[in-house]
RNA sequence: GCCAAGGUGGCAGAGUCCGGCCGAACGCAGCGGCCUGCAGAGCCGCCUACCGCCGGUUCAAAUCCGGCCCUUGGCUCCA
């Protein structure tokens, strides 16, 4: 089976053949910021992430790019606020920082390029320029605008027409306008000063001072950094209109070229049922999430459901991800240590292990090439999981072999495919708390020795407290941090 | 109103494109058993779904067709 998606421009499922059979061009419209990320948001980067991952995996070179929206009105409305910053700049620096380290925190593969609109207004003064001399923009009172009747693919993407849309932007900007649903490319500072207070950045242009509009920066860093045609576009569900509906008439308009082959869009994370977001005040920031539930578990919890359904967070939710994490990481560990251990060197044969082995790599292949289908990879691993605990728990002897392309699979697919540092990865004086966690048991089976069971289960409480869970076994107590 | 996506067990969530292996996966919660000083982990078993409703096509439908009801997202900044 080869990789198929499900492409929004289309509506259909087709199978993936980039531009080039070698490489896959991605770009993945990044977030305004101008506040802390939160699930919603990282739901949309973890799937990317897999989405990169698997191509990898697959043998293509992956150009991945992201942007951050760091020209925005949402940025300078916080000029001033608390401890923020005093300028557009520096708050959207602050809040770039908070997001990398956010991403960085849920095992993200870095993107080859970040770009920032600040950094790219030239371009975007020469796309401009570009659709207004091929006569599919125009300049009004200092801002300029896309003719959408001049484009007429407009609402290909979204399957709408021009008539039945409403208008687009600000109340301030329709007498500006030709047509109602044609939109900004380049906003005059001076027509619309509510768009520039103090802290917020203007540029010269040969139209006077003023601003991008808001969708042409994705268009000029997209091609600045990939080219006219990009293989993958993703975003999240509630860009489609009218974000990426406008890059494409942007873009397609400048370039004659396609301007995405492949539309990806990731659906909303839901609470409660309606979508979480900033305005409804319903979110829960990432950096919350990870403290509370770890980022492995809250990685689990976002590639629990695939990219192209909606999902809903709750208590309970992100609850059961954790036990889906931690039995994954315990069955990993199991196998680690099976390998270690003397039972192992041995050449019994288990078929069913093996059988499992070879399922789960298959399964898994399939889901991840079936539209990218994280759930049922995750599935696909969580049997083997099953296997490894029958294995070790019916056998007197170990399969080796087996054992071996498991903890294989577990790594080959656990980690670099879905991205989940699994046990075994610790950082820091692992060793060291190794030693003391072991000096600590040996007191406490002495304890138990003595028939001193409740000291010895204080002292198991103690250290699970402090985050060392153990487990009593045939062959004396066994520990893992969590 | 228009565009798009959904309605599957207590929860969550696959399967629907390419109809039969699905009386329905994986997991969580719950129940019983094994193991254990106890607990946890693990294993085994059980539990609860005829897959929104109605009708149609077919030897056969959760999966295809038609109608209806409901939900969510977009149509304004938004992952």
């Amino acid at each position: 089976m080869t990789l198929e998606v499900t492409n929004t421009l289309t509506g259909e499922r087709e199978p993936f053949e980039p531009q080039d059979p070698d490489s896959v061009l991605l770009y993945y419209c990044g977030l305004t910021v101008s506040d802390f990320a939160h699930l919603g948001h990282a739901r949309s980067w973890v799937h990317v992430d897999a989405m990169h991952r698997w191509l990898e995996h697959l043998g293509y070179d992956v150009r991945h790019v992201e942007n951050f929206t760091d020209v925005n009105e949402k940025i300078v409305a916080r000029v001033g606020e608390d401890e923020l910053g005093d300028s557009e700049g520096e708050i959207a620096r602050h809040f770039i920082s908070e997001t990398i380290e956010d991403m960085r925190s849920l095992n993200l593969l870095r993107a080859e390029v970040y770009p920032r609109v600040s950094e790219h207004v030239p371009e975007i003064i020469d796309l401009v320029e570009t659709l207004t001399e091929k006569g599919y923009a125009y300049e009004s009172n200092g801002s300029v605008y896309f003719d959408v009747t001049e484009f007429e693919e407009y609402g290909k993407l979204s399957n709408q027409k021009i008539e039945e849309m409403e208008a687009q932007g600000e109340e301030s900007e329709r007498s500006e306008k030709r047509h109602p649903a044609d939109f900004a490319l380049w906003k005059s500072g001076e027509a619309h000063p509510d768009d520039a207070p103090a802290g917020g950045q203007t540029w010269d242009s040969p139209w006077g001072e003023g601003r991008p509009g808001w969708h042409i920066e994705c268009s000029a860093m997209s091609t600045t950094h990939l080219g006219d045609t990009l293989d993958v576009h993703v975003g999240g569900q509630d860009l489609v209109f009218p974000h990426h509906e406008n890059e494409i008439a942007q873009s397609e308009a400048a370039t004659d070229q396609q301007f995405a082959k492949y539309w990806l869009h990731v659906r909303l994370l839901e609470t409660g049922g309606e979508k979480m977001s900033s305005s409804l005040q319903n979110y829960f920031t990432v950096r919350n999430a990870v403290s509370e539930f770890g980022p492995k578990a809250v990685r689990m919890f976002l590639l629990s459901t695939a990219y192209n359904n909606r999902q809903t967070y709750s208590e309970a939710t992100l609850d059961e991800a954790v036990e889906r994490w931690e039995r994954l990481d315990r069955g990993y560990d199991r196998a680690v240590e099976a390998l270690d251990s003397t039972d192992a060197r041995t050449k019994v044969e288990d078929a069913d292990l093996r059988g499992a082995v070879e399922r789960t790599r298959e399964e898994f292949a399939d889901a991840m090439n079936d539209d990218f289908n994280t759930r049922e990879a995750i599935t696909a691993l969580l049997e083997l999981v099953s296997a490894v605990n029958r294995h070790l728990d019916e056998r007197e002897e170990f399969d080796y072999r087996a054992l071996r392309e498991a903890v294989d699979s577990f790594e080959e697919l656990g980690e670099r495919v879905l991205g989940f540092a699994l046990a075994g990865d610790g950082e820091g004086d692992v060793e060291l708390l190794d030693e003391l966690v072991e000096l600590v048991l040996d007191v406490r089976e002495q304890e138990r020795g003595a028939g001193n069971y409740e000291r010895a289960d204080d002292l198991r409480d103690e250290l699970e407290a402090l985050g060392v869970e153990v487990q009593d076994t045939d062959s004396g107590a066994e520990f893992r941090v969590e």
